[in-house]
DNA sequence: CGCGACGTTGATTTGCCTCAACGATTGTGG
DNA sequence: CCACAATCGTTGAGGCAAATCAACGTCGCG
């Protein structure tokens, strides 16, 4: 198992020290994912925190017409949790998918709740990325709120640069928020420009 | 100076010691706050958290055509900051301003900062209590960009029972993202049914 | 090869905005 | 305490952004 990136990433916080490594990694569960599949799905309760060491995922819901609307995206060194079904254990209303060949890093609840309670630092470590996350969709909020489809795609594009030319642009347009045949309309006219 | 709300607001989480009571009560800054005064404008530096003891605030962001765009609302036992330009020490987009007169208790970055060193529980408290703040903007974005102006209306009566009656529907309009004349439509068609 | 996902285009419809106007309410200064 | 201004909530006419529906060629993949 190669917990290297996941030491590297939190590095770039609060590095943890050699016994909280043997430990974090005593707790950590490796998958390989393929394309299509799941890794949590509506009705099921979210068990665990998920980091992707390499691939591609979406998180997203499905409504009452069948469409999906994608609310994240995690790349490498990213995250991906339902966090309000991992805490509450109800049962989520999200799915989420590899759109690539993935590999992951799990941690259950328990062990996650475990390593809180003996090590401060991954309390603060994980405020800290929480804190980022929370950054990040309170703009998206605020775009949502206050621009156009063509200054949201723009925006995204810019906000993801190793992202856009990795998914369709079905996946854009879910994340945005326009349906697919807009966005194709939006960017024949970025194009023409 | 009424310390009393905080206590009690944290004794949801994780309760704190005297010790840490003593020691946070010592970083606090009580203000009182007349209607229409800001605690954060764009251009300044958030430095502080501030918890609300009663009142109400708004977050908003003004557009570059001068419309004001609300991000959040706070009230008693609410927390209201631009975290982005607290952490980064960036200047802020954003203003904060009373709705009420309200009394609120501020903690400046350098004394939170020292709270966290020196007691893990703040840094617990406040990552149980971003994480809830997180989840409740996931939920946002999920329907800004999959339900009509009618169901996020609905949905902020049902999600903020104790705030619509006390705020102008001006200010719910910016906040579910449609124009004043569009929101009093939506509610002439709701009473109608 | 054949099927399904994708990206695109066009015609039509609709949700929401813009602008203008109005009375009712609230707030404020003299 | 009154007069006036400002904000609010509402209504209507017209316009625009984006959705809907339908169709078609392309591509990757099983």
């Amino acid at each position: 198992m190669n917990i290297a990136p996941i030491i590297e990433h939190f590095s770039n916080y609060l590095p943890l020290s050699d016994s909280e490594i043997l430990e974090l990694k005593s707790k950590l569960i490796e998958k390989k994912v393929k394309r299509r599949q799941f890794i949590l799905q509506e009705g099921d309760v979210c068990k665990h925190y998920t980091f992707v060491v390499n691939g591609c995922f979406k998180m997203y819901k499905v409504d009452n017409k069948g469409l999906e609307h994608n609310l994240q995206f995690s790349i490498e060194n990213g995250w991906i949790a339902d966090i309000g079904s991992f805490y509450s254990n109800k049962p989520s209303e999200l799915y989420i998918e590899a759109l690539e060949q993935s590999t992951i890093l799990q941690i259950a609840k328990p062990d996650l709740l475990y390593l809180y309670s003996q090590y401060p630092k991954f309390d603060r470590n994980f405020r800290v990325l929480i804190e980022n996350a929370f950054i990040s969709l309170q703009k998206r909020v605020l775009q949502n709120i206050s621009s156009t489809a063509e200054e949201r795609y723009l925006d995204f594009l810019k906000s993801y640069p190793n992202l856009f030319n990795r998914i369709s642009n079905v996946q854009i347009a879910s994340f945005i928020g326009v349906t697919p045949e807009f966005l194709s309309k939006i960017r024949k006219s970025i194009a023409t420009k």
